[in-house]
DNA sequence: GAAAACCCTGAAGTGAGTATAGAGTCAAGG
DNA sequence: CCTTGACTCTATACTCACTTCAGGGTTTTC
């Protein structure tokens, strides 16, 4: 098949099949005469299990470690284990800062409940102070938050 | 103040501060002969403002909304009150979104307790079912995940 | 007067795509 | 045979909120 109907197959947009591609993920399709990329069944399977591994909000590299034990079947599959162990943490991890946040947004949300002039608004009064009873500094982390 | 110092006493990194400036959210500091940027306190304020914005989460554009409205004392703030409203609702969806990550994550745990080989591997191959079972399709969304 | 610590600009890199421009290929209809 | 339209190709730039880097200049301290 080529690349539209693969998209199609997979809900994947054909600029993100090529993009896989360039980045390793899927091995470079052969080409027609017409310099076409055409795929395999094999090819679109590959793709279905990159796409259930980032709606399960993996990394690319992630993804790359899960598929190397794909292409090597005969390894032992304990890394297999500990990188999901380590992504659950981190989802866990995150659905905690999120709840802390959201807590925090509707405390602030409560200190304006009708409009008035911007300089006695609550809220912009408020996130002057936001955090500022122990809420914990951002940091770097690895599950996206709300953007 | 230099910029080192507004650093240090923001907890932002220096480059961070000079971005925000090129971004338009800080106003340009007067210099000193040499060149330096100067900081008085209510550029510090500012700052302060922004980055407890940035702690809930907020994208630079929603900070531009609320830093558009210190600037304007006197407006009335109602967008303020529905931004908030908005920016809370990204949050919870996110919340419900990562929760349900996080069960089917561990449900495809509990598919490999202990290791074996990669080609037997109840995760691996779990992960080409995962979601066959009416989990959504990832979407766009404003609030940022695991990574 | 020299070294260390600080600061400057401009450009490029990050992740995971998305979007665009400009061109080539192919099947069907006239 | 020619054109139209759907499809595909490459290369490049854009997103967001920074971070890092290269290559310098300035100020402070010994």
């Amino acid at each position: 098949m080529r690349i539209g109907e693969l998209a199609q197959a997979s809900g994947t947009p054909i600029e993100t099949i090529r993009f896989y591609e360039r980045e390793g993920l899927l091995p470079a399709a052969p080409r027609t005469e017409g310099n076409y990329r055409i795929y395999t069944p094999q090819h679109a399977e590959r793709l279905g299990f990159i796409r259930q591994c980032r709606n399960l909000d993996m990394t690319l590299d992630e993804v790359r470690v899960l598929l190397r034990f794909k292409d090597q079947p005969l390894a032992a599959c304990g890394e297999v284990n500990s990188l999901l162990d380590e992504h659950i943490g981190h989802v866990a991890e995150r659905i905690r800062e999120l709840r802390g946040l959201e807590k925090e947004l509707r405390s602030l949300r409560a200190a304006c409940l009708t409009p008035h002039v911007a300089a006695d608004c609550g809220i912009l009064n408020g996130i002057d102070q936001a955090g500022a009873h122990g809420a914990a500094q951002r940091k770097r982390r690895h599950v996206r938050g709300a953007h």
